[in-house]
Order: C-alpha cells, then structure tokens, then sequence
DNA sequence: AATCGACCTGTTAGCGGTAACATAGCGACA
DNA sequence: TGTCGCTATGTTACCGCTAACAGGTCGATT
C-alpha cells in the first residue's frame, strides 16, 4: 500500500481549481501567480504558492499550451545517440537553450528515412516551436510537413544541398576535399578507404565524393576501399584494417570515415609493427574527444559538433523571441583538419 | 520567398474543421478516421484520409490528449548523455515502447538533484503516462511529486535502497563486493581505486563501498586512490594511472570506476612495459562494448544496461495497458564479471 | 469633488480535440 | 408492418488552462 505522508492520494489530479478553492482566490490568479504574469499582491501571491506547494501541484502544461497556442519545445531529431557525434550537437543545444524558456525534445531515426518521417509526424504534432533536424535529405512528405508547419526550421551537420528554411553545418564535400589535399599534399599515393556500408548516410557518402574528387584532380584514385556495416567500433577497425592490407598490402594510406575505426586501425597499425605514419598514414572523420588517450594521436577534420548544435539553437531560440525575424540563415563553419601523429606534413617544403 | 507546391500556405495551422469542411463530413467522424476508431465506411474513410493528405493536416496531439486525458509519452530521467551508458538503456527502453504507441521523452540531469527536480517537474507537467528515473536517490520534492504523480514510476539501474514504485536495477555493492572478491582470490594484495570525484554519482559510491567492505573481509584495505572530476576519458585514466602508480609503486591492482578510465590505465600501462595481469591487474566497470577492439580486453563487470532499459520499459507498457496492475515490481539483475585479459583467474586451484 | 491611472482581481469565451450520448438509415425477422 | 439491432454519422459538453476584457479600489492629480 502507497503512502503519501502528508494528504490523502488525490484520485484525480490537481488542478488550478483545487489551488485556487484552498487559497480563496480565482482560478485566474493562480494562473497568474504561477506563470509570474501581471499583477498581483505579494500578500495573494504568497498564500497561492503556499496552497500550491502544500498541495503539490503540478500545473498542466497541456491545457496550457492548448489555451495559449505557444508550446516550449524544440523538436531535435537526429540518426543517432550511440556515437559521440549527436551528443554532442545535444550538449550545445542545451547549452543555448538552458538560457531560455524552450526545450528540447529528442527523436532518433536510426538513418531511415521513413523514420525520420514518422518520428516527425509524431513531434510536430506537438507543435513545436521549432525543429532542429539532422541533414538535407529528407523524404518528400517530410520536406512537405517541415515547409507547412510554420515554425523555424533549422537542418543542421551538413550544407551541401538546398536548406528548406535555415541551415547549419560543414560541407562534407569540402571537408572530404580537404582531407584529399592534405594526403596528397604529404606524398602518399596509394590510398585506401574505408567506411560504412550505410548508403544513407548521406554525410559519409559526401564526404568520400569530396574526397575521391580531390585526388582525381591530383591523378589518383583510392587504390581499395573496404565497407562494413554496424555501429562504428574499435574492433570493426582492426579486422577491416586487417581485410584491406592483407588485399592490397602495399597500400601507404587508409582514411576512414569515422575516428572510432580509425582508432581501431591505428592501433591494429601499431601492434603489427606497422611505421606509422611512415609507412602508412592513417586518418578519420570527426575529432572525437576521447580519442586523446589512444598512444598516438590519429589525424581527423573536426566536425564542429558542438559548435552547430548551439548555432542552432540560437537560430531557434532568436526566431522565438523576435517571431517577425527574416529567416533562411545559412551558418557554414569550417571544418579544422588535425593532422595528429599519422599524416606526415607536407612533402615538399 | 517560402513556396509550398500545392496550395497556399496556411496561416492559421489546420484543424478537424478544415479536414471535416474539405471531406463534407462531421469533425468527429474526421476525427474517429484518423485514430481508427469507432465505424466508418470504407467510403468516407477514404474520403477524409484523401482530404487530411492533401491538406497535408497533422493533428493537434495538445489538442488531443487533453480531450482525452491520454498522453502516450514516457518520462525518460538519465543524468548524462556522454557516457555511452545511457544510450544503452535507452536502447532497450526504445526497442519495448516501439511496439507500443508509447514515446520515450528524455531529460538529462547531469548528476544534479536539482536539475533533476526541475527537469522532473516539467516532464510531469506533461502529463506523461510513466516515468522511468535513473536512480533511488532523489530531493524529497521529486520524491513527493513522483508519488503523487499517479502514474507507474520505474527507477533504474541501482536497487540499493526503497523504491518509490517499481524497481529494475543491479546491486552495485553487490557488484563492488564480486568485483573485490575476483581480486582477492586471485591473489592480488595492494589494491589501487582510480574514480569519479562526483560525490553525487551513488551507484559509484556504492559500488566503492560494497568493494572496501569485501576488501576488510579479507583483511585488505584499499592502498592509494585517485579521483579526478570531468567525463570518463582515456587520457584522464593514463594520467591517473601515471599519478597513483608514481606515488604508490608498489601496487599490483587498479580498480577503475568506469570502463573508459581503465581502458586509459591498460594503454597507459602496456605502454610502459608493465606486465599485465602479472605484475598489476586491472579492472573497470561496465561492459562497453567499444573496448572490444583495444590490445587487450580489460577485465569487468557487465551493467546489464540494456536489459534494464527493456525491463524498465516493460514495466510501463504492462501498467499502461492494464491499469490496475498491481505495481511495486523489483527485478535485481545480476551483473556478470567479465575477466578479460587483465585479472588474472584463481589463484589457488 | 471629479477624473484619472495604476494596481489588483474576477468573468467569459474559447484553444482543438474526444467521450458519451443521440439519431438516422436500413435490412432482418417474427 | 412494427420492432429490433446494427452500422454510420452527428451533437453536446467538456478537458484545464489562458487571452482579453471588465470591473473595483485607492491614492494622486486637476
């Protein structure tokens, strides 16, 4: 049997009313005091909030939004949770958001698009104040709900295609060019890639078009790739790593697509006596933090996770306050390459 | 210039009105097509679902759940998103409530009662058909809003103390005790803790109790610790590895409260030329399953992370589909020790 | 004393849905 | 043919709160 130690379990919940009987003041007072609107007397406000604590209400923020039609929520919706890189766009959102009114509100779609579609449906129905939503692909009935629902829409990590409202992010493109120049730079000509299987992911798939691309333009192509599929993992990395050089062995250079198999090659590299980054040079994607510790430091382009999830939410929270702003903000940051211990500088100086 | 394709865009968002004029038909029966309610004929179904498509209407859940008092969203209250743990349970939690019409919502407290409280308080505010909270330990307001929310509460993780409603954990003591128990018998004597300086993290606290106290029963007590503050990083377990080891040479086992410092402490180590398991054995806690592919596999105990997210969530969708369930559930689940490569087995045999 | 405005409180009418209860149509069956 | 029972649809009354407006009080100002 519960017990509540001071009141009987109340069978229907609390409402307004219930604070406004036990405090002798309208149900409208309440609502004034407990949203801290208008005037009231520091006499009446203190004896609501003493009803409304002693009687632990809890106000209901449905009714509350369906009365006022504002509702303090930004729907984030993003692939993934278990990779470090979402996180951390999560961490600068917060970080904006903490200083306002609103809050987010977090939906995974696992990189299907009919998730992201359904996963949509489902926030907007809340009606949100805005959306912060990860990549410019989306399905077209997606596209069609983001451009009907008249909030602030902001889609963010990636800017190569067409924003439908605002948009933050890094071109892969460019980043996958510049990663490209940097190995071609240093010398190295026989390039492996690996990566995921994912064809969805689209900023993988940009990245490695950028990437080719560039070392076209310098007469070469990636000697031999090698793809999995699953979460990105350390020990993913080994055994790829393993699978391409036993292939192709006279391979100087593997990019991978993320610092996590990155990881898991370089210290495959590093137990086989491979000279790195001698021998072969190695490089990832997204300047993972933890990756500190590793005995060397592996060359990566950082994402600028953080840094977009708080543009972001900026854009949000700035449109929240000032609903007449102009919109269609495009923030394009640059992603800094970090050359660590595997990426030899330049070749010629 | 905004441009939807088809028609112009709405001002006033859309409402059952303007399915039910566009359909010819009453709100209520727009209404009861859109949640497959009730009878409708094929007919008129098809009617309305063509009129709600090409207006492209999305309902108004606001709308909705206070017209019926069901809210199909569960409260989700972790303290931190950065730790690989979490996403683990919300794994779980996510894979039940797919097969319901339930909806995790998060909210991350970053270790802080008070953040939980107020993070608490606005996700009740909504209204939500469950709460699952990480932990026993809660500020007496969050205690008195949880039981008097009325609704199944989960807490998670730990089952070292009284719950409020339902419990789905393991037993850190129980796991700190097994953990010191595996170290003793196989023989170690001088025994190192590296952990969190967070005095708030319980779990960690216990598990560290339930470790000295079957330590004392064998006559041990803990030789130096080492705690640092931030979040769990390779880098921060070399450093401390290098700090307890220089200052207490003598050690032959370090026991690190999480699985990232440790994996800092084994490169940390296998760097220096320290034979592992002879000369120091080590051990961390968790089971993450990225360490897979580090030289070798660090000896620790399994958290059961996802299984409690799916026990946890389980325990809701019951309640929620059967409301008068009886309540109170406790499941303890066992954490097994993993050994690795670093601890070595027995040592009398 | 009349007027004004600042302050405080209350009243009314929804917000956009849904539960619960009509009502209409229609074939079946005695 | 009247009544029953079923399906298909509509009507009404809220859900709990807030915007907007309508007082009432009271000291200051003219």
């Amino acid at each position: 049997m519960t017990q509540t130690p001071v009141r009987p379990i109340p069978k229907r919940p609390l409402t307004l009313r219930d604070v406004s009987e036990a405090s002798g003041v309208s149900e409208m007072t309440v609502s004034r005091v407990l949203r801290n609107r208008g005037d009231v007397s520091e006499n009446t406000r203190e004896k609501v909030l003493a009803a409304a604590r002693e009687l632990g209400y809890v106000p209901n923020k449905i009714a509350g939004a369906l009365a006022s039609s504002r509702v303090n929520l930004v729907a984030v919706i993003i692939p993934s949770l278990s990779n470090m890189v979402f996180p951390e766009v999560m961490t600068g959102i917060s970080e904006i958001l903490d200083d306002t009114e609103l809050q987010p509100v977090v939906g995974v779609t696992h990189y299907k698009p009919e998730r992201e579609e359904a996963v949509l449906y489902e926030m907007l129905s809340w009606r949100p104040s805005g959306v912060i939503v990860a990549g410019l692909e989306h399905t077209e009935a997606a596209k069609a709900m983001l451009s009907a629902a008249g909030i602030p829409i902001v889609e963010i990590m990636d800017t190569d295609g067409d924003a439908i409202d605002a948009a933050v992010g890094i071109s892969h493109r460019r980043a996958g060019r510049k990663m490209a120049q940097a190995i071609v730079d240093a010398g190295y000509k026989r390039i492996g890639f690996l990566g995921t299987k994912m064809p969805l992911d689209h900023r993988a798939r940009k990245r490695f078009e950028g990437f080719t691309e560039s070392l076209a333009k310098a007469g070469l192509e990636v000697a031999d790739q090698e793809f999995y599929s699953g979460g990105s993992a350390l020990a993913k990395g080994r055994e790829m790593t393993e699978t391409i050089l036993s292939r192709t062995p006279d391979l100087d250079f593997l990019y991978y697509s993320n610092d996590m198999i990155g990881a898991g090659g370089l210290l495959y590299c590093l137990e086989n006596g491979i000279d790195v980054p001698g021998q072969i040079g190695l490089a990832g994607f997204n300047g993972i933090e933890f990756l500190d510790g590793l005995p060397r430091q592996l060359a990566t382009m950082d994402a600028c996770r953080v840094e977009i999830g708080r543009a972001a939410a900026q854009i949000i929270a700035d449109r929240a306050a000032n609903p007449s702003a102009e919109g269609k903000e495009l923030v394009v940051l640059d992603p800094s390459l970090d050359f660590g211990d595997t990426l030899k500088r330049l070749k010629k100086l």
